[in-house]
RNA sequence: GCCUAGGUAGUUUAGUGGUAAAACAAACCCUUGGUAAGGGUUAGAGCGAGGGUUCAAUUCCCUCCCUAGGCUCCA
């Protein structure tokens, strides 16, 4: 059974029973989705919350066996005005599909006429019937802010009864392995209302793992030739004037910090404001600027664990995923066109042996190709979206292409990877960048778009002086080479990322791992239980002697029993838990139990040691 | 930003127009127990912030802040 069509017959289904209660609402689209179907709504006077989706679901239930047949009629524009002159929606849509050439289709089961592109199932009466309805949420119409907000009912549907139970199952096993309530229950990281949203306050624990995470990328990093740097937080604002991230980016842009407000109107040093960075790549530029270049330092490979402030919108932040402050494993690749290729062929390479080291085997990579607006030329376009291509199909690399949706500055490769809920969040990047590297005049248009912005206004008060500003900036670094012959040549420039950011990739690791971190990576690799007090003093030589060992050790001291020293330990999902009773003490041993139940029962301690320090050593999952 | 739902002890939740209840966690006491919760005692919130209505508000109203889901996948 076509999966889609049972899902989009739903959404009739779905837009039929909701006319039928709310008198006066109307139905916009409503899709198949991966897993299920939305429908959208404008709901005139009524207003719809999720108590009364049970209300909607008993009434889509008792109208279903009316639903004998999906019947097609081909309709001209003017009938279809007629038909559905009390829905602006369809009229639009259907005006909209008129022009396009397409055919204008309607289809009435169960008596309920509506406008529909065909796709449906043979026997709704029959086959629809495992269907739930799970949340509502506003939408607007046609994604775009400017328009209505609707109402939108999301909803899922399966052919049997058993793959619906199933369905909603994993979907509550999916919220328990959220990195919210797991880095809540694990204590591992918070947000803070004092510290502000979208803020990360990394615990000791999290803390831990991120330290073993970033000297693990550093030595990969150094292993491959990267030089790493640091650089600050804050720049001037120049810097960001040259680079254009001011006007292409100010949305997502921290206020810049004018001394004027510190020092008042007169303050004559109103040239040196600075800027929260958003990006670190202006400031690696720097780096590779301070002298002259030779081919032979090419390919100039710079990396930085960047923290950067990026001003997301309230309603997007998402605990650790999307945030406002977090830090990029930020790398620019500064090449000649020759030596493209192998650059990129050489992340992917890194990209993949790091992600299998974190257990990340399932990704899907999108190549981004040129938007209608851009930077650079066409060949230069042409070249990139050719090289990008090259490298990932000599890496054998399957990739799906996201046509129109690279950057304006140049097409990329992202890889993506999904979280507890299946959604997709984009870690790893390989970015051209045809803008920074170059160099032009400031134009009358840059002039017009910088006078536009409050803060050049309040800091140059008269566009003349804006204009001998930015005349004096230009755009772009002008980042170049000397070559063989001893001609200068633009670098070109390659932004890349493979974690993303440290913040976005614990959120993703903590759900993959469902907060259960392979021991190489576990804040506390072992939990030593001490069964009685009298073996107290054995227990506290043993997590000494693990301590000694470099192998992360606690000991539960509490005057508590075993059994609910082994529950906790669980909880906390703590890898190895080392028993030490009477038995034990006497011999020099300890009893194993690992965090999924197995009991591996005695062990000399220099075994038990051992045996941790090896499966540490070749960080195994698991 | 917009739509919907929320914000009550450290955590998870209950509850009410007359100044809050439970479980777990914590501290202490008893217990010294062999592979997922032994028992008891005590302490702990004035109910997101501000304002309003009222004799009286955590409970009703307004504003703001924060959190969650959604605002991409086109009849």
């Amino acid at each position: 059974m076509n999966l889609d069509n049972l899902r989009h017959s739903c959404a009739h289904l779905l837009a039929h029973s909701v006319k039928l209660l709310y008198p006066g609402a109307l139905n916009a689209i409503g899709p198949a989705i991966e897993n299920g179907f939305y429908q959208d709504f404008d709901m005139g006077k009524w207003k719809i919350s999720e108590e009364e989706l049970p209300k909607i679901e008993a009434k889509m239930r008792q109208i279903l066996p009316t639903w004998e047949k999906f019947t097609f009629n081909e309709v001209s524009l003017a009938e279809a005005k007629r038909v559905f002159r009390d829905n602006k929606y369809k009229v639009e849509m259907a005006t909209e599909f008129a022009k396009g050439g397409k055919k204008l289709m309607t289809n009435n089961p169960g008596d309920f006429l509506d406008l529909c592109k065909m796709g449906h199932v043979e026997n709704p009466s029959k086959e629809l019937t495992h269907f739930k309805l799970l949340s509502v949420a506003g939408a607007y119409w046609r994604g775009s802010e400017k328009n209505k907000m609707l109402t939108r009912i999301y909803g899922t549907c399966w052919p049997t009864e058993k793959e619906l139970n199933d369905y909603l199952k994993q979907l509550e096993e999916s919220k328990k392995r959220d990195h919210r309530k797991l880095g809540k229950e694990l204590d591992l990281f918070s947000i803070n209302q004092l510290t502000g949203p979208g803020l990360i306050l990394w615990h000791p624990k999290l803390s831990t793992v991120r330290n073993i995470v970033e000297s693990y990328w550093k030595k990969e990093h150094s292993n491959e030739n990267y030089k790493l740097v640091y650089t600050p937080h804050i720049a001037s604002m120049d810097m960001f004037v040259t680079s254009r991230h001011y006007n292409k980016y100010i949305n997502s842009m921290f206020p810049a910090m004018l001394h004027q407000y510190i020092e008042g109107e007169s303050a004559p040093d109103y040239l040196v404001d600075e800027q929260l960075k958003p990006m670190n790549c202006p400031n690696h530029i720097q780096i590779y600027k301070d002298r002259p270049r030779s081919y032979r330092e090419l390919p100039f490979r710079m990396g930085e664990l960047g923290t950067v402030y990026r001003y997301e919108r309230a309603g997007t932040l998402h605990g650790m995923i999307r945030v406002r402050g977090f830090t990029q494993d930020d790398s620019h690749i500064f090449c000649t066109p020759g030596q493209v290729i192998d650059e990129v062929r050489g992340v992917i390479k890194l990209t993949r042996k790091m992600y299998e080291v974190f257990g990340f085997t399932d990704y899907q990579v999108y190549i981004a190709t040129r938007p209608e607006k851009y930077l650079g030329t066409l060949e230069m376009w042409n070249f990139a979206e050719n090289s990008l291509k090259k490298a990932a199909e000599l890496e054998s690399l399957s990739y799906k292409i996201d046509e129109g949706e690279g950057v304006f500055y140049g097409p990329k490769i992202d890889s993506k990877v999904k979280d507890s809920l299946g959604r997709e969040w984009q870690l790893g990047t390989i970015q051209f960048d045809f803008n920074q590297p170059s160099y032009a005049e400031s134009t009358k248009e840059d002039l017009e778009e910088f006078w536009a912005m409050k803060t050049f206004k309040d800091k140059f008060k008269t566009k003349e002086n804006l204009w001998k500003y930015l005349k004096n900036l230009g755009r772009g670094f002008d980042v170049q080479y000397v070559d063989k012959k001893g001609e200068k040549k633009q670098a070109v420039m390659i932004h890349r990322t493979i974690l993303g950011s440290m913040e976005r990739f614990f959120g993703v690791l903590i759900e993959h791992f469902a907060g259960a971190f392979p021991i190489w990576l576990a804040p506390v690799q072992a939990k030593v239980l001490p069964i009685t007090d009298r073996n107290l003093r054995y227990a506290q030589d043993v997590y000494k002697k693990l301590g000694n060992r470099g192998i992360r050790t606690e000991l539960d001291d509490r005057n508590e029993t075993l059994q609910s020293k082994i529950r906790d330990a669980e909880k906390e999902k703590v890898p190895y838990m080392l028993i030490v009773g009477d038995k034990e003490e006497s011999k020099n041993q300890v009893a194993v139990r690992l965090r999924n139940g197995k009991d591996l029962g005695q062990y000399s301690l220099a075994e038990a040691i051992s045996e941790i320090k090896n499966k540490i050593e070749n960080k195994i999952v698991d």
